[in-house]
DNA sequence: TAATATAATTAACATTGTTAATATTGTCAA
DNA sequence: TTGACAATATTAACAATGTTAATTATATTA
């Protein structure tokens, strides 16, 4: 990589670094141009030497977001061998991850579709993010032939749909009201769903 | 009523008219103070004469949303005896509005928690408006002895976090891709849970 | 050191919600 | 009918937003 290069890549770390660390904190709202900017340490104006627009920017993030999120996943997915667990676990530790960041459940998922939601590609993102949870535990009851492919498929999509939707409504400080409210849910969702 | 009360009526109906109009067609994006305003035929000032701020308004919008749905959904769960039958009928004229007018799925799920959502009253409007879908065929199963109390409960929130997943995919334009696929997989997450 | 290329900043524009000041309209007593 | 007053509507203005153009500062090179 030239000096240049260097340079330029150091830039919009600096930018993406200072837009996670307020999408994390107070949210996509608040995540402003000027705002990014200034915790980046530069003026509004120099951000679009190095993004195009806002929305690419915050793209960027969202698939830090997802690395994050997949690298919480996978060892509380590796950490039992038995397939209904594996999924219990992952699927706990994705809305986990979400439950801590609310402002990270908001940029995934609430955001007005016209804006960054409707670039295709970070709706593939998002959409995917729930597989790594859910994906080898269905694999290994599929192999063990409790499942069919079939089935995995349909209960991979049950799972996806309803803790977005659980998350979504918990998100918005309706039910379930608390944390411990929404694990319980969650089990007995899950439950109904893999056993 | 008095003369000025029913001139107070009438402006402020004007006013939810042209919103509502908006957020069906063009959606929330487009429903700022000054469109609403020009569509309802006056200046964008003289909309704060008669609601305290444009979330107000757009809250008056979505109790007359909800109303709609809920009287379409009615009629389709009250044409069928069978319980599971009407809850399939609930849940379908449910999805088919929302389908049919995505603005207002953005407007009910989609907006960021701290503005319009963050009512609690509205999110009461929104979290309840799945009920006369459900409870009607859930009831029936209850007292025909198929489920219990607390089953019911718990498909309830089954079928209220899954249709509503189900709906932010599909308005992301990620899966399914079509309304064909939409209705399919509905049908086939209602089976998994309801037989 | 001077000339040039690169990069950062300020100024500016259109748009947003919202408020204050102003203009218009309607009502009613003289 | 006119004049005074109340009610209502409109324009002007503010701060904040994303974004672009013009300008200034910095680095590089001859």
């Amino acid at each position: 990589m030239s000096a240049s290069e260097l340079q330029k890549q150091r830039m919009t770390q600096y930018f993406i670094d200072a837009a996670k660390e307020i999408l994390r904190g107070e949210g996509l709202k608040v995540a402003s141009a000027r705002n990014i900017a200034d915790k980046a340490g530069y003026s509004y104006a120099t951000l679009y030497n190095y993004f195009e627009d806002l929305t690419s920017l915050i793209f960027e993030c969202v698939r830090d977001f997802q690395a994050e999120l997949e690298a919480l996943i996978t060892p509380a997915v590796e950490s039992t061998e038995n397939g209904a667990d594996k999924i219990r676990r992952g699927v706990t530790a994705w809305i986990n991850y979400f439950v801590q960041y609310p402002g990270i459940f908001e940029l995934f998922f609430l955001e007005r579709i016209g804006e960054v939601g409707h670039r295709s590609d970070i709706a593939d993102v998002i959409y995917a993010s729930i597989e790594p949870a859910c994906q080898p535990g269905l694999d290994q009851l599929v192999s063990e032939g409790s499942l069919t492919q079939n089935e995995a498929e349909t209960k991979m999509n049950s799972i996806r749909f309803q803790i977005t939707g659980l998350l979504l409504y918990y998100g918005n400080r309706k039910n379930p009201s608390d944390y411990t409210g929404l694990i319980k849910t969650l089990d007995r969702q899950i439950e109904l769903l893999i056993s």
